[in-house]
Order: structure tokens, then sequence, then C-alpha cells
DNA sequence: CTTTAATTTTATCCTTTGGTAAAATATATC
DNA sequence: GATATATTTTACCAAAGGATAAAATTAAAG
């Protein structure tokens, strides 16, 4: 079994379009569909059975298409997962912005809350990926992790002890809030077959969504605010 | 790939030890330490690449054996497979036990939440099991969920409702505030490698344990307690 | 010690899997 | 509609992975 390491830059090796340049048409109808409906089925599987797990010939089933036709998209298994991984990527520190430290906590982590479930909503596939990623060691995401995610912690770690000084939020270890607001909303993307087994419902009843949503945010914000 | 299914009874069905009753002595010191060896191997493997991904001849080298050895303990992928799992399963009922609606709250769900969060320490690679199991779609343990883990939660469920009524707990819907003590500690299992990045701690470190453990438990506890 | 049973090793098989080569087909452009 | 280019299909390959058979070795019992 090949290791799966990365030993590039950040955030993940660019794609490897050298081509574009060379005058071919990279963006036909055609390949964006067919790139796209790869993308898609590649999520599922890697969401399902992590990267070593699932396999080329599954991906192409689910894409219609035959496996040398999809290496003619992605030129590896390799190189599938990676495009992967920056799509999800870029979903998911999209809402890792800084809080805004002179609005209130109520608000801004209000709206964090919001946002981290909403996407649990939109894209749990893209969350398991994430999810079986770490578990699996972050062969890919560690320098990631590393770096680029450790430093916006940081910064919103700052944030949140201002908050905490100016007396507007009780005494809380902002590191480990974040991890609470991540892993619970993560889990409802995370966990969603089990929870559709012990409640049978799904972020995609939207009043399950919202009655979850609601609910999270009151208990945490009950919890930390003074 | 193999769909691995399970149309049999709960919880796990029963370790084929047909032999035992044959006069075989199954249970020698050196069967005793292959097998736990296998299985120690085999939970860390399976831990982070999924059945799927992880292969028979990782768990057989890291448990210092050749594979055809590994599979005269173990006389398929599948059934070691399932050996974790039963393995796993008892450690995580175990705490399922039903609350106690004569306690108070404050003092049942934050043993609970104890017990719990102990778990995620003493055996992160089981939770990662589990999770992967659930990510990939429950194949082996969705009877197991849908019947017995089902019919705990309820019971639970019922206790906290009770206390609600009483006017002990804030007015918390009882299955979101399980699973949102299910997602904070495992959290801290599942995504040991995340953690680890941004914060260079895990849960082996007493300190960091116990820091983790209150803050959990003060937050949630304020959030729900009246 | 011998004999019997338990354990380990070696050699091997078949299927799956990631990947390639080259032919065949479709699509676009002039 | 002829030519060039993009896409898809067919036929393979080598390595990996789960599994078996049988020989070799070790341990236990009498």
């Amino acid at each position: 079994m090949t290791p799966l390491t990365l030993n590039q830059g950040f955030p993940l090796p660019a794609e490897p379009d050298a081509d574009r340049a060379g005058g071919k048409r990279r963006d036909s109808r055609i390949q964006v569909r067919n790139r796209e409906k790869i993308l898609d089925a590649a999520t599922e599987f890697f969401s399902m059975y992590g990267y070593h797990g699932a396999t080329l010939d599954q991906i192409a089933g689910k894409a219609a298409m035959s496996k040398p036709n999809l290496l003619y998209y992605f030129s590896s298994k390799k190189e599938l997962y990676l495009a992967v991984l920056r799509d999800i990527l870029e979903i998911w520190l999209q809402p890792l912005k800084e809080l805004d430290e002179r609005e209130s906590p109520e608000r801004e982590i209000g709206a964090y809350i919001d946002q981290k479930i909403k996407f649990s909503q939109l894209y749990p596939a893209a969350s398991r990926v994430f999810a079986n990623e770490i578990a699996a060691g972050a062969p890919v995401l560690k320098p990631v992790l590393d770096n680029y995610l450790r430093d916006i912690v940081k910064k919103k770690a700052r944030v949140i002890r201002k908050w905490v000084k100016r007396g507007e939020l009780a005494d809380v270890d902002p590191y480990h809030l974040i991890m609470m607001i991540w892993a619970v909303t993560q889990h409802y993307a995370d966990f969603a077959v089990q929870i559709d087994s012990l409640l049978g419902k799904s972020l995609d009843d939207e009043r399950f969504y919202n009655q979850t949503r609601k609910h999270i945010k009151r208990i945490l914000m009950r919890g930390i605010l003074k």
C-alpha cells in the first residue's frame, strides 16, 4: 500500500493544468460536466471508504463511465483524491474567517455555528472525507493543519479571549470552545447514519435541521454567555 | 468489493468457537497472546483505513507474524473485523446503562460525560473504528443501531425528559443533548491528529485530559442546568 | 523419548485494482 | 465532407490482496 503523503506547498498543489497554456481547450462543456460527475462520485466513495478503501471502479461506475475514461480526466487515484480534498478545503476553510471582535460574541459565535451546521447540511459527504483523512493520520492535510489552520484558529482564539476579558463571555478556553463547535456541528454530517437510525431524521429535513441548529445554539450560548 | 453486510442476530454473531466443545484447548497461553496481538494491530489499521482500506498484510506485519499465520487465528478478514467490532461494542455500550432518574441530573449527566471522555482517552482507536463503520454506512452495525442502541437511547431520553418536567433541567431536547455529549467527547478521539496539530496536545496528557473534561462539563452543564 | 496435536512457514492461487496502449468513435473546424 | 482533435472503448498488465494446501516446526502429554 503506497503511503500517500504530500511534500508540497500549501494549501494544496495547484491543479496540473500545464496544458491549458498549450492551447488545448481544457474547459469544454463535456470536460466540465465529466470532471464534476467524477468529483461527485469520488467524494461519495472517499467519504464512505476513505482513500485506500475506495476504488476507481466504483467511482467510475457511479460516474457512468469506464475506468480508463475516468483516468483520462484525472491521471491517477491520488490526483483525484487531491482534487476532491482541494474542493473540500475550500468549503471547509471558508467560514474560518476571523470573528469580528467589535461585534457581540452572541452574534458572532451564533453566526459561526449557523455557518458550520449549514455546511454539514449542504456537504455531509465532504465532511466525512475530511474526517476520514484525519482518522487516517492526515497524510495529505497535515501540512495544512500544522500551518494554515493553526494560524487561523490562533487568531480566532485571540478574539474569543478578548471577549472573555471584556466580560462579555464566561471564562472559557477558546480552543476547547472552537473544538466543541466543530465537534457538535460536524457530528450531524459524520454520523448521519447513526442519527438516522436513532431518530429517523436527517439534516435534509428542513424542520429537523432548524430544530438541531437552534438547540445546539441554545445550549452552547447558554453555556458560554455571561 | 464485497458488500460486507451482516444478516444475523444481535448484538453480533457469537464467536465461532464450535471447536471449544470438540476438546481442543482454545485458550492456551499462546492462543490468547496472539489473538490479542492481532486484535490490537487490527484495531489500529481498521481505525485508520476502515474495513476495506486496511490490509491483512499490514495487520499481520504489525502483529509480527505471517499472513497465513494470522489467518490461522481468524479465518477471514471479515471474521477479524467482526471480532474487533465485538470488542468495541462491549466498550461502547457499557456506559449506556440507564441514567438514574432518582439522582440529580447534574450528577448523572456529569458522570456520563466523564465516562464518555474516559473512553476516548482509553480507546481512541476503538472510537475511530466505530466512526469509520458509521461513515461507511454501518454495514455491520446497522442492526445494532436500529434495535439495541435505539432502545437504550430511548430510555435515556425518557429520564432526561423527566428531569425537565421536574424543573431540574432547562427545556432541552433529550436526543440532541445525548448527540452533543457523544459528539464532543468522541471528537477528541476521532480527531486526535487534528487536535495535536492545532494544540500540540492529546488526551494521553493527563493535564490536558482533565482540562478538557472539566471544560466540556462546565459549558454543557451551564447550558442545560436551570 | 515418542507420539500427538498445535503452530508456523512456504509456496501458490485467484481476484481485484490501479494503470497503460492503442484502436475506435465522436466532435469540431475549415 | 475532409482533417485534426478530443473523447471513449477494448484489451491488457503487473502488483496487491485475500485465501488455501501442505510441508515443516514447535510444544504438550504420556
